[in-house]
DNA sequence: TCAAGATTTAGAATAATTCTAAAGTGGATT
DNA sequence: AATCCACTTTAGAATTATTCTAAATCTTGA
């Protein structure tokens, strides 16, 4: 998994918003930026705190508005793992997501190629799969 | 997926509480006859309305109670499709959801025996497997 | 029977998300 | 350069989803 620079970056995201039809702002960038500059998985409320220190105007329904973009771009997924809130992952590779029922952490993990034969019903068309793991990570297991 | 007798289904249900320690109360009896009594996956919300109508002085938190409580027994699952309520699947055999992003409608879909050999990292221990499949039902394709 | 603990209730409180209306922006057209 | 239009952002209200709280009720075992 190669990482981008960030000029690279920030062409990727003008690429796929330009692809939707969507325009490049500075408070998509900076979105898409708090994404990139710390995977771990943040809830819309958290990329929001983050996004205020770079950008203290940015509004609440801005950032909401920017995630939404972000993932009807290509550029972002949202991953739901519990009851309350949606967090946001901009890993597009196929992974799915380990999440520790004792810390809360969220680590991404590999899947099988086999995964995308799941069977569909006839006709039904899948877009994407979303996996999701729940158990005990190594350093909850431990103690 | 053979169907249990409305008598062997309240009997799983008691045993079931009885091994997590719990009490068979009329409540939780009611709230799992709704996931029962229609597969539709609904939100709690739902099933308040539904248990309600059955049995009016039930509360509001009682529903949220029951629904854990028949989560932590291992009587049904909570299914995180989308950002918005939380839902409930009274099906505990091994299965994926369909979710039709134009008409919502869930389905059940079986999963390949491969996926519960989805490699964890060392040390991880994976308690259960929640598998997701977006796209478009046969029936929203056609139009 | 009594005490302890579990459960339910109504309603308040909190959290997450969406909506609304007004203002701002940028590019295309005149 | 002025104008138009569609797209965006903003602040804050509104809505929806979930959790909390304190009091009342029920169950069970001593």
């Amino acid at each position: 998994m190669k990482a981008r620079s960030h000029h690279e970056d920030e062409q990727h995201l003008t690429e796929q918003l330009g692809a939707t039809g969507l325009r490049l702002t500075p408070q998509r960038q900076q979105v898409y930026d708090v994404l990139l500059h710390k995977r771990d998985h943040p809830t819309a409320e958290e990329v929001f705190i983050r996004a205020k220190k770079a950008m203290p105007e940015i509004s609440h329904a801005t950032v909401y508005n920017c995630l939404d973009v972000l993932v009807k771009s290509g550029l972002a997924r949202q991953v739901q793992l519990e009851r309350g809130a949606t967090r946001f992952c901009p890993n597009m590779h196929e992974h799915g997501h380990f999440h520790c029922s004792d810390c809360g952490t969220i680590y991404d993990v590999g899947l099988p190629a086999e995964l995308s034969c799941v069977a569909v019903p006839q006709g039904f068309r899948a877009d994407n799969y979303d996996v999701t793991i729940h158990g005990i990570c190594a350093n909850c297991a431990k103690k």
